[in-house]
DNA sequence: TGTCGTACATACCGTGAGTACGTACTTTGA
DNA sequence: TCAAAGTACGTACTCACGGTATGTACGACA
């Protein structure tokens, strides 16, 4: 049970968290100044350094939230689908629309990794959207007919992630996204499919511990 | 002919983006000022001002130079090279190995989107590295038997680019990064090869145009 | 009903990017 | 050769902004 006082605190936050990621998404973090933010939230600074540490404390919460929506969204694409590889089509295509919206190229693509610093910035991705492309990637990847060893399992997640971020980036700043998303899924798709015939095939990786 | 000015000036500029690119790669750019800018070039803010417009055009001139460094050393391991293959083997082994260079991880990856921008970045990065994963992506997925059309080359280009990117960041980070880049360099080199087998035997993009 | 802690507001400080202006030196033209 | 002009800086200052220190009102709880 929430009491007056603690509904009216999370109000405020949440208020803040809302002004943030507006202005945030809109002029880029160093554009943007605390004093814009409490300004927006009908607050003060006070209000401000109460519920976070600093002005990267509330990016973090900002990019957080961004970051959770993008994966839920992803996520509830992927659920439904038994078969790994309509799985991975939905996910591809869930994730090249998340990637698109404004707030997640500023706060997550752009500022993320100098805000944060590359580490934690990492450590974020990882247990959101990174961690649903691993579990698709491996359950393409997987079959009891062939098998790859762990390390090599993370090296194609590394490369399919960054492949689709990419590619994600490049299709929000197309003239024609939906053509682009198009051609993308249809990249990928052709590069998983080959991975699958040459691990059917038996093929060994070319001297993968040289 | 240079003028004795224009030698002293040259090399007055030379030693602040010297010492710009060495404080941006140790501490990033927001916590490099350009007061310790100018004291460690042992200049003062009316120098700076007067060779750059401001902070971003002193970046911009260290981030440029990391990039020139980055794109000749590319160059330089894929030329000497005929077959388009093992010119990617090595074009993608020297790639690894310049992403993993400090300067280029923290100006470039890092700090390198948010001070730029997203679009200047691309700029930028399409005329040096960029550049050259297209011109070795297209020879290896270009042949006499098949043809993908110019907008699919590019896709193919900027999925690759991603993902060799991204692979390059993880590389740098594992604790032991030689075998981490063999397992890159395998796992890329193996969907190569699956895309290759693959229009080898014709398969049609699934649903590119869909 | 008093007191204690929470949720703010207000006033202030320090740092650092950017600017205005001064100055020495050097090239240029008559 | 000597003034005039422009270049390559140095000095001193402003201002915006992140952060802090301190005050205060109000709800919870005894």
């Amino acid at each position: 049970m929430k009491t007056r006082r603690q509904r009216y605190s999370d109000s405020t936050k949440r208020a803040l968290v809302d002004v943030a990621q507006q202005l945030f998404t809109e002029n880029g973090y160093t554009a943007t100044s605390l004093d814009a933010i409490v300004a927006g939230a009908d607050v003060t600074k006070g209000a401000l350094y109460h519920h976070f540490s600093g002005k990267q404390a509330i990016f973090e919460a900002a990019f957080e939230r961004v970051e959770s929506r993008a994966t839920s969204g992803i996520a509830e694409a992927t659920d439904g689908h038994d078969d790994p590889w309509e799985k991975a089509q939905a996910g591809l295509r869930a994730f090249l629309g998340a990637v698109q919206e404004p707030s997640y190229r500023q706060i997550v693509v752009v500022d993320g990794p100098s805000v944060l610093g590359h580490e934690r910035f990492r450590e974020q991705e990882e247990r959101s959207t990174y961690a649903i492309v691993d579990q698709i990637v491996r359950s393409v990847l997987t079959s009891e007919d062939w098998d790859l060893d762990e390390a090599m399992l993370d090296t194609f997640t590394r490369i399919f992630f960054g492949a689709m971020s990419a590619a994600g980036g490049s299709v929000a700043v197309s003239e024609d996204p939906a053509a682009a998303a198009d051609r993308v899924e249809a990249a990928i798709g052709f590069i998983m499919a080959g991975l699958q015939q040459l691990l059917e095939t038996g093929a060994r990786m070319p001297d993968a511990g040289a």
